[in-house]
DNA sequence: GGGTGGTTTAACCAAACGATTAACTTCCTT
DNA sequence: AAGGAAGTTAATCGTTTGGTTAAACCACCC
């Protein structure tokens, strides 16, 4: 980060990718615009031109990012496919998505626990009655068929959420515990693509 | 948070209660000192006076979180005991902890991710050398007894965390999703108590 | 060259913020 | 009662912060 951004990008795109280098970090009380300026490399008053004010230019990092928490999982689950297919492309969306942007987990959640009200119009986005009700229904074929155990679709969501999210949350901690280097992190990320839907389906099992 | 602390306790009780209450929502960056001093019902001046400054008095409350996330596990399984029972144990005691403190582990998350180097000394105390060579040693007993699949130490300590520490960082976001009440996510975190090591113990089996 | 529209800049502004200060209050001991 | 220590307060301070402003700059067109 000594140097900035490249100059060939407009001077819009370059805000919008060191406010969310600067907000993933900082989140939104602890950001400060002169710092989003300087890693963009641009004059601090061009913040307020393109993008009118601090939250304004926030909440285009978040929605970005929420958008890739939660709808995503909830149309996979929402596909017409075999359980353990679902279950392995959302492994495979996952880690691999979150491999790139690890700090994405604890920025959303972050915001959202400084700010809860802020979340409820933006739960409509995850369509999650459609999503209950087709996973439900699911679940209950397989398990009316003997395929897999009785379980309830939130304990379900949650334990592949976990699985597949907190790693990421966690890599400080997880590298330093482990003594990770950044390629031996690559490497656990890409054994997750196997162990969560290892994890899962063995749970399944009846 | 209408009326603030009883004024029974100590001042310094009161602050720090306070200051958990906001810095536990808000982070360093984002809570104010006039903020904390009016939730504890007192000057802001006495703020410094107890703590010196807004970095000793979050260090302080980081401290006393830290402490609750990381070492309890290790100290769980470095003892000597089956491994199934330090896996319920694990399971009984962080989701007893986090259904009465459910900010604590994006309130970590988010300082460790804010400020990674600060993370590193506090490393130390989670003593993480004996875990793994203990843990180690039980998995191998364990795989050559047949009793359980051979399985890396660092996937299942990431696993046990996941399922046990994710669903209070999701707290806002779950009970918007699923439509629970309070009620609802005490029963849900009750049967979490269940769930998690049924989960860890199915992927474990051979 | 002059005009137009868009972009960028340096300087400035008012409010917010963490922290300090001097005065006051309470309690205890002599 | 006086003095000292610890605790508390309201006012003040210096710095930081998000935001504004006026001017300059740039590209393009007639």
């Amino acid at each position: 980060m000594a140097q900035s951004l490249p100059k060939d990008q407009s001077t819009e795109q370059r805000i919008l990718h060191a406010a969310k280098t600067v907000f993933y970090r900082k989140g939104l009380g602890g950001a400060r615009m002169e710092e989003i300026a300087r890693e963009a490399g641009i004059n601090k008053a061009l913040l307020h031109y393109y993008f009118r004010n601090k939250e304004q230019l926030f909440e285009r990092i978040f929605l970005e990012a929420f958008e890739q928490l939660l709808p995503q999982m909830t149309a996979i689950l929402a596909q017409d496919l075999p359980l353990e297919q679902k279950v392995q492309q959302i492994s495979d969306f996952y880690n691999e998505m979150l491999l790139e942007t690890p700090l994405l987990p604890v920025f959303v959640l972050n915001y959202v626990q400084s700010d809860p009200e802020a979340l409820t119009k933006r739960m409509i986005s995850v369509n999650a009655s459609k999503l209950m009700s087709h996973l439900t229904e699911q679940l209950a074929q397989e398990t009316k068929a003997g395929r897999i155990r009785d379980v309830a679709p939130q304990q379900l969501i949650i334990n592949l959420l976990a699985l597949c999210v907190f790693p990421y949350a966690m890599k400080p901690i997880v590298t330093r515990l482990f003594h990770m280097s950044e390629d031996d992190f690559r490497g656990f990320s890409e054994s997750r693509k196997q162990v969560v839907p290892e994890v899962i389906m063995a749970y399944l099992k009846p």
